[in-house]
RNA sequence: GCGCGGGUAGCCAAGCGGUCAAAGGCGCAGCGCUUAGGACGCUGUCCCAUAGGGGUCCGCAGGUUCGAAUCCUGUCCCGCGCACCA
């Protein structure tokens, strides 16, 4: 029989569907307190998202799972695998839009990454006709074909009513354990459109930052004059203030103050929660050569003209410190020597003349003005000089990092200022003599066109910065298994980075805030347990959406006693949940740890008893194509369908596990997964070769290399199941496929497959095998254990260790062998790369002397008393007869001690215990066949002496010619 | 900047104190099998060598050790994540 994946696949996949072969149910479930939960495990992976279609990475995040899912089933576990789809927030709807706009990107995307027909595109025009396109048509197709072990029963999307249900009780009770908190916090607000936007929304900017400038009210008689810095503290070294004279100006009413800002802050301001009124517009120059007041030192400084201000940044007014910042102190230079222009506007260029820069904090390496020796360094002569940015960025650095106040900050004197700032600002700030703007670190615009600016917002918060739930969230990492082991501390990290999250949106699909029905709970919010509604949403269905209320879900969740009159339905319920939770291993991709992971972790804590908390996480690591990153929108992507039409799933699955540790990057390289491919078929071929010729059904008498096999075959059993506990897919794997695939070329050709013993011995082996690989190639594997013993792999129980088919003196043996041949041949190698012909190049005799007796009895001494000269040469002196050959025996001693360094015991045991010239006499035959010589074996003796020294282990070879 | 991961022969990639000139795959070369090709099997693929040997080597520089690709320190380079976005 041929191999033909695709026909096999379809098969099995109809044979799965048929018979619901992966739905789970607790067992025992009739009396809950005792179910047996011990034997149930529980997978889950984050459902996928579909705003767009799968590509061969989403393929491998779900495939990962599904190989321990099967490796548990095989173990004897109840598992259960289920998915859904999380449809929450907004790019479903963004692609929507984009759609229905007829933006030329995404309908390619759509028409020739996704395939999507014409007379389908029209479907795709509601969310979740999108989203319901991409869930059918591609993820759902997809994972049934990768032959998944989904229990479908359960799939929900996270826009249904019963799940919004599920999301309000969550929700409500995050509330009344004060753990939402309402506040308010900047957010991206296109000013065109007229709300808050995401990043997905943008067309610049989307590497923008938040950037809190801090708002230092200078005064102009009774008017206030806010300068923005990011340097709150260089405040003492102002000397002087710079504004754009041509650029618009307001004069406005803000908080029932006068405030002078530039135009564009105006509606920043309003933003932010400020009341403005603006009442009059001037020219910047209305303000140039005035003085204005520092509200921290009481000096009054000028105003002067500066065309690098930018109004459209911040407030359009901003401070000089020219001890500090090279910008300010070129600026300065510039102005000292442009007395025309001064006079322009009406300043008295003496009085410039006489600023001198004032320095407020000492650092080292840079003399007294800071900002004086960096130009001069960077040899600056102009405020054009491209160094100025470097050399400003650099000072800033190192100020920052080292640079301590002076005397005249009283409290805050002496100390550094990263240190410092903070406090200095907020200080500050509590006395009215600083405010705050938000504003971004670079330009920002919507996808509409429209300038997007920071707006404050009023939000509900996740108060993650609470200490006790932290601690709470600590004590999961602690207890749960996080696999690979080096990302513990990452959650620990997270966790105490957290801080308030904003919990809500203004628009999007999902469930809406219970007590506000104009937000909507965003999507990093609405999946933190979801993984309890699996364990009942098929059951969920039975019950009217309106009785699914908060006491509703308290019973089910808290049991009988959590409320007055529990519903019988949530206690049955409560039994299902209880069954299943934990679980057992979250997989998950490692970009989720900083939030979607860590969130899991906290709500868990918070929510449920310490026995739910989360037992495992296992982390996945990131695909490429061919190197390269992938991308829908380039088309750089491959599907899942058009890869298993070509390789069939076996292959893609196999490959997507065996080339790389699920948390280790991989890459699909198309002549990778072919070379897979052809190896799966030479496996079939050669199992075929089993199946037709199996062999006796008891078990004959086994030859060394039969025994030898079946040996290696207990060493590989053991290494897959240890590999597969810890979810090392491709230690695994290759162990049990291309690593035992070595061992069978040295079988076929060290013995005759056609003995009996050889037939039943493939035929143990190749059942074995297909028992380890079928967590991997499921299909192709059931389908040869079914045509081998009549039963599917997956139906057969995982392969256990056959401790009496283990023989490390066989093996022992046979790495002589392996070790002979090499020697011969790496002589026969030297002799052939002689300038001149050697005839013993091709011996016609091969002599293999083995070392006397005496020697392997001083090597049983190293093996009893271990790699220790002084100890064994003490005992083998012992010995008048070794005695006697002084200095031979001191060398043998030095030589074997070596040999025996980085031996385990086991193995030089076994090699005390072997008779190696048994051994080599064994193998003649074989030799001689391989060589194509005579083979003699003798020992090292009175009458025989070897042209060369024999050692235990390594015998002298001579090779003869007639 | 902060955190994580990584730099191994022509390429991919394993190894993570001694059995390491370093698994396996790809590529390349030779031989066998074959009508031929493919597939398969054997051999070779850093340098030197007429007997299983020697030399150099695992980003770079130091160090620990009887012994380092493996441990430590420093350094250079590359990838990924860093929030209100799934």
């Amino acid at each position: 029989m041929d191999y033909d994946p695709q026909e096999l696949e379809a098969r099995w996949r109809e044979r799965w569907a048929e018979e619901g072969r992966y739905e789970a149910d607790p067992v025992g479930a009739d009396d809950p307190d005792t179910a047996a939960e011990e034997d149930a495990t529980f997978i889950t992976v984050p459902y996928p998202y579909p705003s767009g279609g799968m590509h061969i990475g989403h393929a491998r995040t779900y495939t990962v799972p599904d190989v321990y899912a099967r490796y548990r089933r095989q173990q004897g576990d109840n598992v259960l695998f289920p998915i859904a789809w999380h449809v929450t927030g907004t790019p479903i709807i963004g692609a929507v839009e984009r759609l229905k706009k007829g933006e030329e990107e995404q309908l390619s995307v759509l028409r020739d990454t996704y395939n999507v027909s014409e007379d389908t595109l029209a479907d795709l025009e509601t969310p979740m006709g999108y989203a319901r396109h991409f869930i059918e048509q591609h993820y759902k197709k997809g994972m049934k074909n990768l032959g998944l072990s989904i229990d479908w029963r359960r799939e929900f999307t996270t826009n249904d009513d019963r799940y919004s249900q599920f999301i309000t009780w969550q929700y409500e009770t995050l509330r009344d354990r004060g753990l939402l908190e309402k506040g308010l916090h900047p957010v991206k607000y296109c000013t065109n459109e007229k709300q808050p936007v995401t990043t997905h929304d943008l067309l610049e900017g989307e590497e923008a930052e938040f950037q809190e400038y801090t708002l230092v009210r200078f005064g102009h008689g009774d008017t206030v004059v806010p300068m923005a810095t990011l340097r709150p503290e260089t405040v003492r070294g102002v000397t002087n203030a710079y504004i754009d004279p041509d650029a618009d100006y307001v004069i406005a009413d803000v908080d029932g103050e006068e405030w002078f800002v530039s135009a564009p802050a105006v509606e920043k301001l309003q933003l932010q929660g400020h009341d403005v009124t603006p009442k009059r517009t001037v020219a910047g120059e209305h303000l140039v050569g005035e003085r204005v007041t520092n509200p921290i030192t009481g000096e009054e400084v000028v105003v002067l003209p500066a065309d690098f201000v930018d109004a459209e940044n911040a407030t359009g007014v901003v401070m000089s410190v020219p001890a500090h910042s090279p910008d300010d102190y070129v600026a300065l230079q510039e102005a000292k020597a442009d007395d025309e222009r001064l006079r322009e506007y009406g300043i008295d260029p003496d009085e410039v003349e006489e600023i001198e820069p004032v320095p407020i904090l000492s650092i080292e390496g840079y003399g007294d003005i800071p900002a004086k020796t960096a130009v001069e360094e960077a040899g600056i002569e102009s405020s054009a000089d491209p160094a100025l940015e470097e050399a400003t960025k650099e000072l800033y650095n190192s100020e920052f990092h080292s640079g301590r106040l002076n005397d005249e900050y009283g409290e805050f004197a002496g100390e550094i200022v990263e240190d410092v700032r903070g406090r200095f600002r907020d200080a500050y700030r509590d006395e009215g003599a600083f405010g705050t703007m938000q504003e971004f670190s670079e330009e920002v615009v919507c996808r509409c066109g429209g300038d997007v600016v920071v707006a404050e917002q009023d939000t509900w918060f996740l108060r993650y910065n609470d200490e006790a739930w932290k601690q709470k969230a600590h004590d999961v990492v602690s207890r749960m298994e996080a696999i690979p082991e080096n990302t513990r501390g990452e959650y620990d990290h997270t966790i105490d980075w957290l801080n308030e999250w904003p919990c809500i949106r203004n628009y999007g699909l999902g469930t809406r805030l219970p007590w506000d029905d104009e937000f909507v709970i965003e999507p990093l919010s609405d999946s933190t347990i979801y993984m309890a509604y699996y364990t009942i949403a098929h059951r969920l269905d039975e019950i009217p959406v309106e009785d699914l209320d908060r006491e509703f879900f308290d019973a089910l969740f808290y049991g009988a006693d959590a409320v007055e009159d529990p519903d019988e339905r949530a206690l049955e319920l409560r039994a299902e949940w209880l069954y299943w939770y934990p679980v057992t291993y979250r997989f998950s991709a490692n970009d989720l740890i900083s939030n979607h992971l860590t969130f899991y972790l906290f709500h868990h804590a918070e929510l449920f008893g310490e026995a739910q908390w989360p037992a495992g996480i296992v982390i996945m690591g990131m695909g490429l194509l061919e190197g390269e990153k992938m991308s829908s929108s380039k088309g750089h992507v491959v599907l899942p369908g058009a890869a298993i039409d070509e390789y069939g799933a076996d292959t893609v699955r196999f490959f997507l596990l065996n080339s790389a540790e699920p948390w280790q990057d991989y890459d699909w390289r198309a002549e990778q997964v072919e070379s897979v491919q052809t190896q799966l078929e030479r496996f079939w071929n050669r199992a075929q070769d089993v199946v037709d010729d199996p062999g006796p059904e008891e078990r004959p008498d086994l030859a060394t290399a039969d025994r030898w096999l079946l040996s290696r075959l207990q060493r590989t059993v053991a290494t897959v199941t240890e590999a597969m506990e810890g979810s090392e897919t491709r230690t695994a794997s290759q162990a049990a496929f291309y690593d035992f695939e070595e061992d069978l070329r040295w079988y076929r050709r060290r013995t005759d497959r056609s003995r009996p013993a050889a037939r039943w011995t493939l035929r143990e082996v190749l059942e074995t095998r297909l028992r380890l690989l079928a967590p991997f190639v499921p299909f192709l594997t059931n389908e040869l254990h079914e045509q081998l013993t009549g039963t599917p792999a997956e139906d057969a129980p995982w392969p256990e260790v056959d401790d009496d088919l283990l023989d490390r003196g066989i093996e022992a043996a046979e790495t002589q062998i392996e070790r002979l041949v090499d020697d011969i041949q790496g002589i026969r190698q030297s002799l052939q790369n002689a300038d001149e012909d050697v005839p013993e190049a091709d011996p016609d005799r091969i002599r293999v002397t083995v070392a006397a007796d005496w020697k392997h009895d001083v090597f049983g001494t190293v093996a009893d008393l271990g790699a220790d000269q002084g100890a064994v040469m003490g005992e083998v002196m012992q010995d008048p007869d070794l005695r006697e050959r002084g200095n031979a025996v001191n060398d043998l001693v030095g030589e074997l001690i070596e040999f025996a360094r980085g031996r385990d015991d086991d193995e030089l045991d076994a090699l005390a215990g072997l008779d190696e010239q048994d051994a080599y006499e064994r193998a003649a035959d074989f030799l001689g066949r391989e060589f194509d010589a005579e083979i003699v074996v003798q020992k090292e003796g009175e009458d025989v002496e070897a042209r060369k020294q024999a050692v235990p282990f390594r015998p002298a070879i001579e090779l003869e010619a007639e």
